[in-house]
DNA sequence: CGCAATTTTGACGTAGTTCAACACGTGTGG
DNA sequence: CCACACGTGTTGAACTACGTCAAAATTGCG
C-alpha cells in the first residue's frame, strides 16, 4: 500500500530542499513528451500527479507489493531495502533528487524490495497502468519508454560494476563518496560538500561494513585530510586521493 | 570489433554442445515476433544471424567498442570481464544458453565491459541498428522490446541484490552454485551435475575471493559431502545443505 | 536538562589473504 | 622419449583487515 502522507509539515532546522529540475529528472523521457505534439500536459496529467510529499519514514511501497505507480524523486533521499527471512534489513540503495523508483518492477509487475524516505522528501508519481494504456496509443511514448529503460538499465550496471570489482572497506567509502558527490551534483559541476541523509549505520548496512568499521575509515580518511566530517555533513578535501583510493 | 570465428572445429573431446531451444530463450521477444502477423522469417531474417559459430576465447566485442549487436547464447559459455587501469581482469559475470550478451549496452551504445567465450560456442546475433529501424514500423516489436529490456532489468536487479549482501566465502560459493544449478537447468527440472566451463580461477576471480580460499571451500563442501567434485564436473549432493549455507 | 539513539574508541578473535611449496596434466622442443 | 616449462589446483603456515564485544563519548530530541 502506498503511503504518502499530504499534510504540510513545518520544514525543521534543516535546510530548505532543493527540488531537482525536471530537465535534470530521469523521468522526463515520459513526463515531457513534447515531441508527442499533443498538448503536453493534458496527456500527461493522466498518468503523472506531481510533488506529492512524503514525510520522514513514509513508504512508497513494500516488498511484495503488486507494482502500481512508478516514482521519481523530486527531493530529499529514499532508501530501498531487502527484508531478510527474520525481519533484518539490508539496504540496497538510496535514490536521490531526480532519480527512478520502483522502475526494476516493470516485468514482474511485484516490487522486490521496499522504498521508504530518510527525511521529508516529495516525489513525482507515474500510474503504470495508465501510463501502459497511452504507450498504445502513442508510440512516441513509446519509444521513450525505451529510451527510459535503457538508460535506467545503465545506471544499474553502472552500479554493479563499482560495486563487484571494491575490495577494502577503504574503496567502498571513498567510491560511496565519490558516487554519491557525482549524483547529488549537476551536471559538470562537481559538489564537494555533501548532505548525508542517511545514518551511519545506513551507510555500513549498504556497504556491508560494521557501523565500528565504518568509523574507523571515517576517521582515518579525516586524518589523512582527504575528508572533513561534521554529523551530516562530509567534504571531500582530497578529491584525487579519494579516487585513488576508490580504484585500489 | 567483433571476432566470431565461423570455422567448424573438430569437437574435441568435450562432450557436445546441448542448444537451447528457442522457445527457452531470453532474445525470443524479438526473434519470435509471431504476433506480428508477418512472416516471422522474413522479418526476423532482416536483423537476426542464427547459430553464429566461436572458438576457445574468441572475442564478441572488447569494453569501450561501439554497440553494434547484442546476442543471446546458443551453446557454450561465456565470461563478461572489465579490464583494470593495469590490465587485470575482473570477471563481472558468466552468461549461459538462453542468456543475453551485450544488451546493457543500448543506452549509452558502448560496451562498457568484454565477452569472452571459455571454450566453443554458438551465439545468434541481433544487429541493433536494423532492429531499431524495424521497431520504428513494426509497434508489437517495439513492445517486445520494451518487455526484453523489463525482464532484463529484472535479472540484472535479481543478481546485484544476491551480490550485495556480503557474505561469507562458503555462502557466496553456495549461492554460485545454486545459482548455476538454476541456469543451466530447464524450467522445472532441478540439475545436479554441473558442467563448469569456466576454471576456479575464473571462479575466484568473479566472487571476489583468492584461489586458495575457493579450493579450501570446495575441499570443505566435498569433505561434509554437501558436493562432488571431479575437474570440471560438480555433482551438489546434498541440496538443502546448500541452500542453508547459500542464506547464511 | 536529561534520556535515548547514534557514533566512536579500545581490546581481542577470526575468516580470508598472502606467500611459499608442491602436485598434476599438457604441450613443446631437443 | 624424456626434460622442461607452464597453467591449474591443492595444502600449510604466518599475517592482517575486518568483525565482535564492551564501554565511553557525542548527538539529537522531548
Amino acid at each position: 500500500m502506498t503511503n504518502i502522507s499530504h499534510k504540510n509539515r513545518q520544514q525543521s532546522d534543516d535546510k530548505c530542499h532543493s527540488y531537482v529540475a525536471c530537465e535534470n529528472c530521469a523521468m522526463q523521457s515520459i513526463c515531457l513528451p513534447i515531441k508527442t505534439g499533443q498538448q503536453p500536459l493534458k496527456l500527461t496529467n493522466q498518468y503523472l500527479t506531481k510533488r506529492v510529499n512524503a514525510e520522514q519514514g513514509s513508504v512508497l511501497f513494500h516488498q511484495g507489493d503488486a507494482l502500481e505507480n512508478i516514482y521519481a524523486v523530486c527531493s530529499g533521499t529514499y532508501k530501498l531495502t531487502l527484508e531478510n527471512r527474520f525481519s533484518e534489513e539490508k539496504i540496497i540503495g538510496f535514490r536521490f533528487p531526480g532519480e527512478l523508483i520502483g522502475d526494476d518492477a516493470l516485468y514482474p509487475k511485484v516490487h522486490s524490495h521496499s522504498a521508504i524516505a530518510l527525511g521529508e522528501a516529495t516525489v513525482c508519481k507515474v500510474n503504470v497502468a495508465q501510463l501502459m494504456a497511452y504507450t498504445q496509443t502513442v508510440p512516441d511514448l513509446q519509444l521513450s519508454l525505451v529510451e527510459l529503460l535503457t538508460r535506467q538499465n545503465y545506471v544499474s550496471q553502472q552500479q554493479f560494476e563499482s560495486f563487484i570489482s571494491k575490495k577494502s572497506a577503504e574503496s567502498l567509502v571513498a567510491a560511496f563518496l565519490l558516487n554519491i558527490a557525482k549524483r547529488q551534483s549537476s551536471k559538470e559541476e562537481v559538489l564537494s560538500v555533501l548532505k548525508l541523509a542517511m545514518s551511519r549505520d545506513n551507510i555500513a548496512n549498504f556497504l556491508g561494513l560494521r557501523r565500528e568499521t565504518l568509523s574507523r575509515v571515517f576517521a582515518k580518511l579525516q586524518k589523512e585530510l582527504i575528508i572533513e566530517q561534521t554529523k551530516k555533513l562530509v567534504t571531500v578535501i582530497d578529491r584525487e586521493q579519494l579516487c585513488r583510493l576508490a580504484f585500489t
